[in-house]
DNA sequence: TATGAATGAGTATTCATTCAT
DNA sequence: GATGAATGAATACTCATTCAT
């Protein structure tokens, strides 16, 4: 990717995660990344060409957090890095996430089956550990980790390494 | 309220729900409400005073869903009520609540204290049950809460009666 | 037709026939209508639909000047008024001929059918006439026309009565 | 000329000649071409240059054509090779002479001096001949040609062969 | 000669909003 | 209260043209 073609993304990612995909127009884009308006179009198509182009890098950052779950073998271990997942993300992502969440209530980007490999994963977790519904305990706990995952972008979670201690006592961990 | 401004109301808050607010040109709310354009700006002024309309009715209704929980004594009840709140949430009402989701994404739009009520009472509710971390059971309760009311506006929740059954049951309800 | 729609339909026709359609920037439609350039939108939808509209008038302004001759019985009469046909269009309606003339090259504007009841007209009353090759009489008469009314519209052809002239002698009429 | 300035100047005669100069971005010659935009820029300045340089070749293309019946001595031929003109032109050439009669409409390009040689070895031969009014004659010849060339690009004519054969009989040739 | 990234002015189109009726 | 024509600023997108390499 060139110099400029960066520059694009990083600034459209900022103003879509905060501004809104459509509150944002392509010339504010254009100023805030310090190149000419028709770049953009040049290098993404479209503004949802613009969209989607960041919108495919997010789904390989996913993929990359989720995977080290998914290879792991011990199950108290999987759960304990699903709790800590969201915990563990660098402020500087956080625009991308943010966009992320935001996307989901566009039904075009709301794709329910991303989150399929992490619930059959903490399934079969909770189920060698014993648990009696594996398969809603790990809803739950999913469940838990997106509500988390939003304050927690948001900064509107206190007590971040207390409450994650709490989780995992919970689970005995 | 007229009839026909009531029908603004209506088309707008299902067109701000699945489109969302940007998205929506205000001649599709007219159209969509069977009035002229000018009327939408005769009683609302603006496009955000409309979204503002329906915004305050919002609150009220929240309100009205919450207050049951809070002026309950029973610890237990507070627990149960609260579980079963968003199950209860009757499907006319969704675009109601998912345009609330969707605008707590704005800035503008997000009022991290309008939960506290709620939690505040869930925290007495578990303190008095000899919960160990009461703020923090309140506060992962209202998570999972949080993620259902989401799922289940999205359609994206099966088997909604034995997850209700299993998170009463996980409280000993 | 509103007074400003009017205006419009006439601004485009004169740019339309003497810069083209694609040279022609609706800007420059709207000020030379004097009104603004969103109105053209709410009026035609595209800039292809305000073509398509001058061009639907287009069509009727044909039938009007080609059903006098499709009404006569007279084989003489139909080959005198087809000739006279271009020599009497008036030179407000110049413009008029020249975008229909224009778009004949665009194909998607070509509609070869076009003339077919005017060539059938002339066939037979070249027949009747005992003309030898009725059919190709008549296209070789319509080519004629064709190519004067090319002519007087660019104000290209001298003499024009004298030449009007010549040719009903050269049909004995 | 090199091999890619050929290729550009290829490409840009179909696609002028069949959307229309104005129709017609710099990149789509570019890459139907097979080049980098920039070099057609190289070559030939403007995109306007480009239509001049097809033009130019153009003029050359007709002058070949016409010269024939210049040179011609008799009567008689001077008619036959006039009429045979159109019915001659090579079908790889009709992007060629579609881009000259659409260009006709601007008035940049429109010469009507153009015609004038041929006009005036026609009215000799109809003098010659003995034609009562030989400069009307050679107008009417010219103008039937014109169409007729018009109809054949556009391939819309059918029986030119027995169309042709019914023109040089109406000439006694 | 040839490329392709980059520009900036322009162009069709949208849209919230106003206003006379 | 209600309409619908009209506006003007904004917006996504295009395109001829330049320039460093």
């Amino acid at each position: 990717m060139t110099d400029k073609k960066e520059k694009i993304v990083e600034a459209a990612l900022e103003l879509f995660a905060n501004e809104g995909y459509n509150a944002t127009p392509t010339c504010k884009i254009a100023k805030k990344a310090g190149v000419s308006e028709g770049l953009i179009f040049r290098h993404f198509k479209n503004k949802k060409g613009l969209l989607e182009a960041i919108n495919a890098e997010a789904e390989a950052r996913y993929r990359d957090v989720v995977s080290p779950i998914l290879f792991e073998t011990d199950p108290k271990m999987v759960i304990k890095k699903t709790i800590e997942m969201p915990f563990n993300v660098d402020k500087s992502q956080f625009d991308f996430w943010k966009l992320q969440f935001k996307l989901k209530w566009e039904e075009e980007y709301f794709n329910p089956n991303k989150v399929k490999p992490l619930i059959d994963k903490l399934t079969t977790a909770f189920e060698r550990l014993g648990y009696k519904d594996p398969l809603f305990e790990s809803i739950k706990l999913n469940h838990i980790l997106e509500a988390i995952s939003i304050d927690i972008i948001r900064d509107n979670l206190a007590e971040q390494q207390l409450y994650k201690e709490f989780l995992l006592r919970k689970y005995s961990i």
